[in-house]
DNA sequence: CGCCAACTACGAAACTCTTCGTTGACACTA
DNA sequence: TAGTGTCAACGAAGAGTTTCGTAGTTGGCG
């Protein structure tokens, strides 16, 4: 089966997704090592398991050519990650991509840094405007 | 039962909650026309059902003392949101609020008003750092 | 009182998610 | 070639989610 459009991915499908984009590509031996250090009680065919699901479902791409086979992600991360956002917006939020801003920017904490990057973000997005 | 700790809502049940939030308190009928809007092949049972499951979570409370029992959020929208955008920023950001923050606003348009609130929220924040 | 409408409660079915035991295939090596 | 370790595939179990049909209860009204 290959589905036209991309599902969202649940918890432990986000769990191997974040190990691959590290990576870029990656086996199951090497994905469920990387787990293993964020979830230490994870099987191999659990792993194993969900990259078939995840095939499936169209989250990844599969390279047979090597009897360990090869996984990549089938999108790229901004794209996976954008759509988790808007859902969780539209869910959770009423569509007010500010609303949910507004609450990450309270509730956790950012470096000096990270708020100049905000801001310079800020100031493009304003300068797009006029 | 009642669990120590409010469990984060499912998609169903935030819909829902935001019903909820946004007329404070409401009846089973209330609620259920107020979703009919939104979703609108929706059993009357199912969203009772969904009540009642939400008020064995400790997601709402009910006030029985009427027939038409009446129920009403028993966490504050925030911290629902709050517990909600946590997830997700440990889900698929890496822990990072700013990475969603950047995610969000790249994604979703703001209102010129809206980014001049999201600006005062970061001045404020930036100030508190001295 | 007896009936109707509105309401809650219950249980089950269908579905998804997550996990893992088992099996069989394959390759290396002694 | 027989044994050992690594690998993918499969199936199933258990939990949670979502839906809804059905049954039972209650209040009001003729």
């Amino acid at each position: 089966m290959t589905p036209t459009a991309v599902p969202r991915p649940t918890d432990a499908e986000l769990a191997i997704l974040r190990v691959i984009w590290k990576f870029g590509r990656a086996t199951v031996r090497e994905i469920h090592e990387e787990v293993l250090h964020e979830q230490p009680r994870t099987g191999y065919t659990t792993v194993l398991k969900l990259l078939q699901i995840m095939t499936d479902k169209g989250l990844v791409v599969r390279d047979e050519s090597q009897r360990a086979h090869v996984y990549a992600p089938k999108e790229s991360e901004q794209s996976t990650q954008g759509r988790l956002v808007c859902h969780l917006v539209d869910r959770a939020f009423d569509g007010s991509a500010t609303a949910l801003v507004m609450q990450a920017l309270s509730t956790k904490k950012a470096s000096p840094e990270e708020l100049a990057t905000i801001r310079e973000l800020l100031e493009k997005i304003e300068g797009e405007r006029r």
